[in-house]
RNA sequence: GCCCCCAUAGUGCAGCGGCCUAGCACACCACUCUUUCACGGUGGUAGCACGGGUUCGAAUCCCGUUGGGGGUACCA
């Protein structure tokens, strides 16, 4: 089976996680029938057109991974291909001229709503044109049946069928000339030999406008695939006051782009059985239209913080180390869009960042990564956990101070310092080293009589400057001893200025 | 108002007439590991919206009720 599929957003804002989630199902849908992907820019409104969009479009898909075979085409450079199919429409009686003013549709509406009719266009045009004339300004209308129903098979929630009464006579070219969705996407996935029209549950109650358009067109119409729609936590349609919506936004926060995928593919589909955790490729293989499911989902930030992490445990410690430098570049250039005292602080902190990243032995790099890289996701967060591991001087989290304001601190640094400094940390194993490394410290917190946190925590905020992070003693050992001495002896310095005040 | 869709734990799914005293995962709660935060391990709380049918048998099929959602534009 020769599958196409299209992914056909409009530029009208951010893109909205539901709608990357529909581009998910379309792409996988094609891949999975090793088919071809289509990305058409739905630009027909002129009026609501956001600069720009188009752009994040781009990007998020290729941050995604969902390429695409053909696109992207804008609706906005086809013009005449829609005006001629409504020419047609009007030369075989399928359609009409229409000059009802938008103020007289608002009252005829109005008043049907009042009466409790359904509302629609009363077809004031469909037979009398009232002597108006083609050079006045008009719409085109699509004729449609007044009787009869129109039945069609939706793939993922079967039989369908409407009374054709209850339709409208929808506008299918404005007056500007440009063409409403109706007549556009009918035109364009006939045009473009769509096979699987992916688009979510919205569209279901417009589809016999369409299926009526393929109808008197003389053609056959794609199979409908009507996911669920994605809610918020309180059941109503996601928006913005659920959080972000915007798709840049996870890619800011530094989500991997298969976790992302793996995420969506599992709003409103399953692969039948209980897996969950799926790379792109098993995801490919495993995704079906049988496997969509009928009810709305809700999005959980949490299973996705989860599958990130799942995901994130399975790089290796090189590619992790790419996604860290993917997500820094990422962030640079998303800065541009921030305002002006923002951009500058937001810049400078990656650039510190990436200087000192680069800075370091690679060995050492890849060693903090390996340490990090369990408990930082999304990226981002790995700046912020490994900046004292690269930095040569740092601030003490101020939760940490009260080891430092410890009078007798001073003294077991000093200790600590001179047993490290006397231990051997080439020659062991790492295990070992830590091992070596804990024995030290826990005889000089002994000595000095300290037992349990009161021995470990101090050396935690001194090495770090956290009070939370990896095994001590592991972080310990990948600082080294230098690095372990130095910011003793600060700690120290540090500790007395502190106690003595 | 009118039209349409949906309905398994808080959330995401499995289930497609008997294998279901309903399974998996996230979240939550315990316990465990432990120097902290995570991870990991073990266990636990929690669900077939309700009411009628059909059937020897219903989470699964039908109808109604309720609840939720969508559409109702010269927006997509």
């Amino acid at each position: 089976m020769n599958v196409r599929t299209r992914f056909a957003p409009s530029p009208t804002g951010s893109m909205h996680i539901g709608n990357v989630r529909n581009a998910a199902f379309s792409w996988l849908l094609a891949r999975h029938f090793e088919g071809e992907f289509v990305l058409r820019i739905e630009d027909t409104d002129r009026t609501r057109y956001v600069p720009g969009a188009v752009e994040e479009i781009i990007e998020g898909l290729r941050w995604l991974g969902t390429d695409w075979d053909e696109g992207p085409i804008y609706q906005s450079s086809r013009l005449k291909h829609y005006q001629e199919y409504a020419q047609k429409l009007l030369d075989g009686g399928h359609a009409y001229c229409c000059w009802c003013s938008p103020e007289r549709l608002a009252e005829m509406r109005e008043e049907q709503q009042k009466a409790g009719r359904p509302t629609g266009y009363d077809r004031y045009c469909r037979e009398d044109s009232h002597g108006r004339s083609l050079d006045e300004p008009h719409v085109i209308r699509f004729a449609m049946p007044t009787q009869g129903t129109t039945v069609f098979t939706d793939a993922v929630r079967g039989e369908f069928s409407f009374d054709n009464v209850l339709q409208d006579d929808f506008v299918m070219l404005k007056a500007d000339g440009y063409p409403t969705y109706h007549l556009a996407s009918v035109v364009d996935d006939y045009l473009m030999n769509i096979t699987h029209v992916v688009r979510s549950e919205e569209w279901i109650s417009s589809t016999p406008k369409h299926l009526q358009l393929y109808h008197a067109l003389g053609w056959q119409a794609p199979t409908l695939v009507h996911p669920p729609l994605i809610l918020g936590p309180d059941r109503s349609k996601l928006s913005k006051r659920h959080g972000s919506v915007a798709f840049k936004d996870y890619i800011e926060h530094g989500y991997l782009p298969d976790a992302v995928l793996n995420f969506m593919a599992l709003l409103g589909w399953s692969p039948g059985d209980n897996r969950e955790v799926m790379t792109r490729e098993e995801l490919t293989e495993a995704f079906s239209i049988e496997g969509i499911v009928k009810h709305p989902a809700i999005f959980d930030i949490q299973k996705l913080d989860w599958i990130n992490q799942q995901h994130t445990n399975r790089l290796s410690n090189e590619d992790y180390e790419a996604e860290v430098r993917r997500h820094i570049r990422l962030c640079e250039t998303h800065a541009d869009k921030l305002p002006e005292n923002e951009r500058e602080e937001k810049l400078s902190v990656l650039k510190r960042f990436e200087e000192m990243f680069d800075g370091v032995d690679p060995d050492y790099r890849s060693e903090v990564i390996a340490l990090m890289q369990s408990r930082s996701t999304p990226v981002a967060d790995f700046i912020d956990y490994s900046w004292n591991y690269f930095a040569t001087d740092f601030d003490y989290e101020e939760k940490g101070l009260k080891w430092l304001r410890d009078e007798t601190a001073p003294g077991y640094y000093e200790k600590l310092e001179a047993a490290l400094e006397a231990t051997d940390w080439a020659s062991p194993a790492r295990e070992e080293l830590h091992a070596l490394l804990e024995e030290q410290i826990r005889s000089v917190g002994a000595s000095v009589g300290r037992e349990g946190g009161a021995v470990i925590h101090p050396v935690r905020i001194a090495s770090t400057g956290r009070t939370v992070g990896p095994s001590l003693f592991e972080a310990l050992a990948v600082l080294g001893k230098d690095r372990v001495i130095e910011r003793l002896r600060k700690a120290r310095q540090k500790s007395r200025e502190l106690s003595a005040s």
